[in-house]
DNA sequence: AATGAATGAGAATTCATTCAT
DNA sequence: AATGAATGAATTCTCATTCAT
């Protein structure tokens, strides 16, 4: 009440509200998981349940859009990795525990990962959201540097483990989601190739 | 002249010819490493040096050209990692072999890489398609088992294998790509990783 | 100090404001000399400093914008026109006093004079507004009913005159614009040039 | 028949239509004059009878088609104005002939006239296609050189005469228009009072 | 009164596919 | 078989206007 007497003297109108933007991303991952990249804006928008043109006032092109939601997923996968990080457990387990971090969060989200795979090679998102999005990761190169110093992949860039490291876990969470039944058992593999390719 | 180019005409039917086959997937292979899968069929054709209509003469739709494109890539794609095959060779050379092979395929054809990544990802390209073109690959899963027998990935399926192989290549070839000068490197540090991944 | 504006606004109910109404006004004016009539509401809030809507509040459509802005300026030209409009002199006098106080202030008011030019032919400028328009300069014709009178022009109307007139008066004006250091001269000449087309 | 066959040999498929290309020029004409220079696109495809896509495949923006059709309006009035120009009349009869086919062109052909004059003030017409529409009548200046000598307008451009001629022409236009009955009386006026203007 | 988010009906193009030639 | 004009549905984005705050 006193707050609408308040926006009433500073006039405000609505604000953008973070809710609708949320809810236009979260309709961009499901349409986009089942159409591609070539879906539709207008698609989006209905499933996100608003007005073709309110799409518009969140996000000025679907360029954009894409490239934002490219950058919030990235984002999220990044935070899953790192959650809960074991800080001061031997360097194998807090390897294993990013591996299977990101495994996990792409088996719980498919479409999310699907959508990532889409915009991955989408001509519409940018090199800098690229970089950007590349950056990221990186860091998991370094931190797996003192593992790698002895294996076959000594003195290539951090981006070639880090790569790999997302390239195995990539093929694991496809695998896992296809036999669901034997997650724990291709994740346990996925990660002991992974850790054999890094440090042999 | 006239009258006999017309007689020419009217009295041959002209067979559909494979060189205009051709032109058109190669086309088909720029444009959609320059433009993604979202390339227009106008585009296309125009590249391939025949008229819009043509190219539905050929492949009766889009979908049906991407599909046959699609495995057409694949394919030859297998054909480069079994050339000049060893077949007497120790085990881990016949697997250099094919990882090599790959690799090398891959960057020698660019354009081709960029489209099967596109196509990789398209809702054009049928769950048929895509499993015939896995078939290719699950092959070599079968040809290392003697070597997965030990390693962290025994007992589980052979495209496991083959994925995992498929997607340190890939990784590997993108490295390549970005510094051509490192090739060798990239690719024996790549395969290396890719043996210990499954031998140990 | 919050509950002091809080009461502040309570009590008040503002007034709209005549400077604001001027400003969408000015706004308009520019916005449309650079866009054309097909400039957007939107364009021309953001130009006078108001919100999308507010426009809205003084003027309840965009044709009555635009309506008003015509009249508006068409009652500025026609004042500019009789200001320090010499009653007793001669007659070719007081007509040059008209034919250079128009000229001058199209000279001055560029993108008024723009804006004119694009309202006249919009559909958005009702037949009203036109009439009401032209009202204004009929009367110079009545003004100038003695010199016609043997001329050429007798018995035609005079908003035939007055249009001839404001077809010279305009001409007058563009040339001015483009060669501004010969403004005495084209406006002379200008001003010449019609009062012997009514003349004789 | 013949012609299917050589046709067939030689390939070649619909040509182009010039019926549908001057359908849709004549269709513009119509909207643009109906609805301004804001006539959509599909109102004049549908109004030229033809799909709305088939508009682009002649005119490949709305601005080209503005453009074009502004040019051709141009010449077409600038035929008129020449048809049957009296090479060895007297100068003013040869003046006369120029102002009276272009009023006589205008009066027969209100559309063409009102969308020229949208078309005049519109964003979409360039720079360029305005300076080819005013090469054409800066020549009538040059016509009319003698004439000018020792009027009122001796050593102003061509261009501003041509204008001048332009502008009570237009004015002439108008007022036929309101009054067809009296065309030849305006027609006269105009003329005189044109003749008058630039000669005294 | 003032704000600006929300709306959805257009608007200009694009494009796979058909079909007359 | 080859051509490219013709088609019209689909697409992205704009914009006048409304309305919750």
């Amino acid at each position: 009440m006193i707050e609408y007497a308040l926006n009433y003297c500073l006039a405000m109108a609505r604000p953008k509200s973070e809710d609708k933007r949320n809810a236009i991303l979260a309709a961009a991952i499901q349409v986009i998981a089942e159409l591609g990249a070539s879906a539709p804006t207008a698609k989006i928008a209905q499933r996100a349940g608003v007005a073709e043109g309110t799409l518009f006032t969140y996000f000025s092109t679907k360029d954009e859009l894409f490239n934002q939601l490219y950058l919030e997923i990235k984002t999220e996968m990044h935070e899953a990795m790192l959650s809960t990080y074991p800080r001061d457990a031997a360097l194998k387990e807090r390897a294993r525990h990013i591996f299977t971090g990101y495994v996990a969060w792409g088996v719980r989200h498919p479409a999310k990962r699907k959508t990532i795979a889409q915009l991955g090679v989408s001509e519409r998102v940018t090199a800098e959201s690229r970089a950007e999005g590349m950056r990221m990761f990186a860091e998991f190169g370094a931190l797996l540097d003192e593992s790698i110093a002895a294996g076959a992949l000594r003195d290539l860039p951090q981006q070639f483990v880090a790569s790999i490291m997302a390239a195995l876990a990539d093929t694991t969470m496809e695998f896992v989601g296809r036999e669901p039944e034997r997650a724990q058992r291709y994740t346990d593999s996925g990660f002991e190739a992974f850790w054999n390719a890094i440090t042999h």
